[in-house]
DNA sequence: GCTTGACCTTCCACTAACTGGAAGGATTAT
DNA sequence: ATAATCCTTCCAGTTAGTGGAAGGTCAAGC
């Protein structure tokens, strides 16, 4: 599979996916004239990588995630250990989301949001 | 007042402050000495823009923002429009999260959590 | 067999929003 | 006078890509 369909395949932009290879997330094989050949198994890596990265993971923890997935002589402790440690970080990440949330709600629901000039966001902003 | 007290003052790093007088967003006079002198009413948008900026509103946003913040005939409709912009952001990101969440627990419960290699993460993330 | 267009390659430069550090001048305290 | 602490500018690096140029490859149509 070439890089584009492996970039529609996987929902992210070519540029993306041979970023990807570049620092050593997804390589894949190398056709004889040189075209990157991805299998399903790349597709599917990437496809995870995506989703990871929309949800706010950097790429570090990404590849954490990804040698999880990559190597098959790891303890199921040490992935289940990395698993929960993710999801401790993802519970931080929503609950500051939440917060962030609440603060903008409670600058939007002041503002009469009409054509006078006084707002009370920026009022709230500026205190 | 010299560019440490002003980034105290306004909570924000020397370096912070030195850039947004370089990207021209807070541009300070300066002393005779060269060295770059913050009045009151730039203290205020500097600590305007760390308040911004920890809300989630990019560079780009924050000039919007302060423009209208300077704009005393603005319509505060305008600024609302900005504020829930950020508010509908933010409702994506933490409903992705949950659901990353629950993938990563689904797979975390479904773990042995031994010194045996095999393990449903990967399989499940392998999937 | 040749051309056209779509695809692929690498490489270099650029983005946001800083951050760190070096080199050197100015001010303040002892 | 000297040391410590400011201040200045400039250069480089960070993360996670994005854009574009120069050039190689492939499949279709004439």
């Amino acid at each position: 599979m070439n890089i584009q369909s492996a970039a529609q395949a996987s929902d992210l932009p070519v540029k993306t996916v041979r970023y990807y290879d570049e620092i050593g997330l997804v390589t894949p094989g190398r056709a004889e004239n040189g075209y990157r050949a991805y299998a399903d198994d790349d597709v599917h890596k990437l496809r995870f990588l995506g989703r990871a990265r929309s949800l706010g993971f950097s790429l570090d923890d990404c590849r954490q995630l990804l040698s999880l997935y990559e190597d098959r002589n790891r303890a199921s402790a040490d992935v289940k250990a990395l698993t929960l440690a993710q999801i401790d970080d993802v519970d931080r990440k929503i609950a500051e989301l939440k917060l962030l949330r609440k603060t903008l709600n409670d600058l939007a629901k002041s503002c009469h949001g009409d054509d006078r000039p006084d707002c009370p966001i920026i009022d709230g902003l500026a205190r």
